[in-house]
DNA sequence: GTTTGTACTGACAAAAGTGTCAGTGAAGAG
DNA sequence: CTCTTCACTGACACTTTTGTCAGTACAAAC
C-alpha cells in the first residue's frame, strides 16, 4: 500500500522532516531568522527559486503553524511573512541539522571515507 | 534551471537532509541503532516497506558512509549492515529531530495554533 | 494608455522518488 | 525435482514534488 510521507506519519522523524522538507524550505526559514520579509524580498533574495514555490512552501509552513503571514491590506498588497513563536522552537533543530551539515560538506569534499 | 537537491548543494541544511531523506531512511537508521542487523532482519521489522527499498536506502546510506555492510561472502548470502563511526556522529542529531517531532505530533493532534 | 509592481491562483509538464514484478545462483528441506 | 531462503538487480508504472507559463486586480509611474 503505497504511503505518503506527507500524511501524518506517527513516527516522529517523519513528523518534523515532513515540515522541513521541500526544495526550499530550509533557505526561507533560513533568511526569515534574521527578521520578517516581504514574500518580493524573500523572493529576490533567493533567485534560484521561482515565486510559484515560495509561495507554496510559504502556505505549507502558515498551515504548519511555522510561519506567521500579516496582510497590510492595502492596494498594492504588501505581506510580510515571520517566524511564529513556535517556529522558533524549530530554529534551534536547524542549527544542529546544520552544523552536522556542514561537517559532512568537508568530508564529502575532502573525499573521506569509512 | 531545475536543480536537484540530490546534488551537492552548498547548503548544509540540504546536505544533512540528502543525507537522511528517504521515505524510510530514519526508521532504518532507528532500527541499526539498537546494533547491526542482516538484510532480511531489517526488512522483516518494517513490514511496510519493501525489499526493493530497502536495499536502496541502504545502498545510498553506504554510499554517504553511513552505514557500513559486512558481508560474509558465503553461500547463501549473510550481509549485516552496522551504523559507521561516521554514521554515530548523526544519531543524536536525529534524536534532536525526533524530540522536536514527537512535540510537534502531540500539537498537531491536540489541533492547536500559532 | 502602456508598463511596472504587488501577492497571489490554476493548469499543466517535467523530474524525482517510490512501489511492483520478475528474475539471478547456489544451498538446503521436503 | 520442486520449493524456499538469501541478498540482490533491472525494467517499468505510479505518485509526489518541482518548475513553467499564463493570468488576476488595482495603483502609481511614465
Amino acid at each position: 500500500m503505497p504511503v505518503s510521507k506527507k500524511e501524518i506519519s506517527p513516527c516522529p522523524i517523519d513528523a518534523m522532516l515532513s515540515v522541513i522538507d521541500g526544495r526550499w524550505k530550509g533557505t526561507i526559514l533560513w533568511r526569515l531568522s534574521n527578521g520578517p520579509m516581504r514574500t518580493s524580498e524573500l523572493r529576490r533574495s533567493i533567485p534560484e527559486m521561482t515565486e510559484r514555490m515560495l509561495i507554496r512552501h510559504l502556505q505549507e509552513l502558515v498551515r504548519d503553524g511555522i510561519l506567521v503571514r500579516h496582510d497590510e491590506r492595502s492596494v498594492p498588497p504588501c505581506v510580510r511573512y515571520s517566524i511564529s513563536k513556535y517556529g522558533w522552537t524549530l530554529v534551534p533543530v536547524l542549527e544542529t541539522i546544520c552544523a552536522w551539515g556542514r561537517v559532512h560538506l568537508k568530508r564529502v569534499g575532502a573525499g573521506a571515507r569509512g
